[in-house]
DNA sequence: GATGAATGAGACTTCATTCAT
DNA sequence: AATGAATGAAGTCTCATTCAT
């Protein structure tokens, strides 16, 4: 019973994980049996229970893995020099993203958890974790406020509440919808983030 | 024991429909017994099953009076006189309602329900039927752009998905957080609307 | 609540030993629930309650009348003057009986009670009661042998097994097989019936 | 716990088939809890479940085995010279076993198989394919027929029917009695046998 | 580290029977 | 006598998890 090296250790995971995923995306979270997830993975139930101590648990190495590409949308958007071009940048590439093809299947997996999270604390937690990257963003838009680069007509709470809520409201749709008009939608997005950030002070 | 009457059977579902509603809200669809909609019911298994035949059933029924109040929300605005009364009624409708904190609680299993649909092909059109409203605010926008009292600067469709993700993102951050600020986002979203119905032609 | 006359009390028991009947020969004892009973008796199941303590009683009636019939055949067979004609006599009124086409289907219940009757007691018994009357042709048998009517070369007693065998085995390939050609086994019939009654002391 | 070889599986399969013909002898097909079968095979539900996929099948695997020896049997005495031997060797070999008493108790499923067959198409075809046999022996009839040493009095159709009858009417009666005496009716079976094999030509 | 047969609590559902009306 | 909604014990089956090998 040779230890395994850490990089095939993290490819065992990874290979569970990304089988529950598919999994998930496929008939949801409770309809997927271990018994699927052993098949998808192509490990056996003790193999994958060496690496997991349980479905719980894979289920939110799934909700991590979904958070961590939005985290790293933000934080590089939030680089951006003024509040006006971090609030298009994000947008831009948040969209990009929700545009790639490859991702819409998988990315329903966000939608159950979303809703599972409701329901289960340490899941709630880790979604948390997520929503909460929101906060990050209030004091580039109170700064922004503060130079007049962003309406001062609305709290910045809220103001990011929103953005989030058309990016939320749009992952959903595109759920149900996988062929809905993405580039429309950043068309009349543009609209509102202009209204948010207005050239001449308001 | 003679035949119920048609309102008496209306409340013996009506009962069952709401047990099941509470638990959902609790604990979620899934970890939702069928005795636990007994207990708090008040029915027995057998009793429950004369109403429905199977928790399948139940869920969807549930799924139904979910979207009924917002079905009448949106057929309420739509008959406003002009399209940006209307989605200013629409939005100050929906979101009074959303203010309430009786709802509150069982709104998130609207959510439970999003997700549950994008697996469950029974639930994916009902919930489906309840999106589908949507479509029948775009005539009303289309006839706006026409008198050029909503903005023409963007696609009739996206703006009906705009409108909705801010709903349904609003929903869901409610959900996660119940004490979300909801007069500072309707704040917030009235700029919006405003940016989307200007006052002269744009 | 008036009481019902008693011919009207028959006619309610038979009603529902009938509807009974029905559903047994479609989908088996069992499978029979009692809601088909009233299905097809057109009484609520307190009507059915009312002329039945439970549904094995009812199962128990159907037995009783299923062996009605071979009883009256062999009451009167066993009345004719002597042995060879009486065996005779008994086979051609049975195998009329079981080419009555009316009653092909609803014989099938009497397999299945001949099965049921191995593990219930109480249909043990009635199913034993009908059997019985295999006896009752012994002495008849008996002294057809003592006359040398009947060969004396075989039991009296395996004689009258051996006669029973070839209905019962009969009514089972009938019960597979309904479109059997029941002539060309009468016929065979014949033969066996000759060499069990010899023309001649053998 | 490696994976079971083919013989151990085969060991698995057989304890459940012969725990189940065993409840299913004492208490019937129907009253036979899965719990039952779990108890006197000395396995837990889910290990059951592993080697059956419901109970249905369990039953099925049963009706098949009871009629495996049968086959066997029949199929031995076609490969008999002529047709008065083989028949005679049929009879011979099948009454052996019906006197075996190991066998008398769980015979008595043979009858209950046969009536389910009656109501479960599946089960249908098993004892179908097993009472197809008959007409296996229906060309050995015909030569013998043809060679002069079985009745042509009778159809060999016929003649099949009846003898299969004698069987498996002595197999009711032995179940409803186990007492029988068998050697007496093997008696009157000679003289049937030899009515229908005459030693010359009739 | 890995296997996969086995475990067993508990889920959903059925259905013979009852009883207030 | 009859109705039929309601009861609730009991049945079949699932599946997350374990552990001997």
């Amino acid at each position: 019973m040779p230890r395994l090296t850490p990089a095939a250790e993290q490819e065992r995971r990874d290979r569970i994980i990304n089988a529950a995923l598919d999994c998930f995306a496929e008939r949801g979270v409770h309809a997927t049996t271990m018994q699927d997830i052993c098949r998808r993975s192509g490990l056996s139930p003790g193999a994958v229970y060496c690496w997991f101590p349980g479905k719980e648990t894979i289920i939110e190495a799934v909700a991590r893995q979904r958070h961590q590409h939005e985290r790293e949308l933000l934080d590089t958007a939030l680089h951006a020099a003024d509040s006006r071009t971090a609030l298009h940048a994000f947008f831009d590439a948040y969209f990009d993203w929700l545009a790639d093809p490859a991702e819409q299947h998988r990315r329903r997996v966000s939608v159950l958890v979303w809703a599972e999270s409701l329901v289960d604390d340490r899941l709630r937690s880790i979604v948390g974790d997520g929503i909460a990257q929101r906060t990050l963003a209030l004091d580039a838009i109170r700064s922004g406020q503060a130079a007049g680069t962003v309406t001062r007509h609305a709290d910045a709470d809220a103001i990011t509440r929103l953005a989030l809520a058309l990016i939320q409201g749009f992952i959903l749709q595109q759920a149900w919808e996988p062929e809905v008009d993405i580039e429309g939608y950043r068309r009349a997005l543009d609209l509102v983030i202009d209204a948010l950030t207005p050239r001449q002070a308001d």
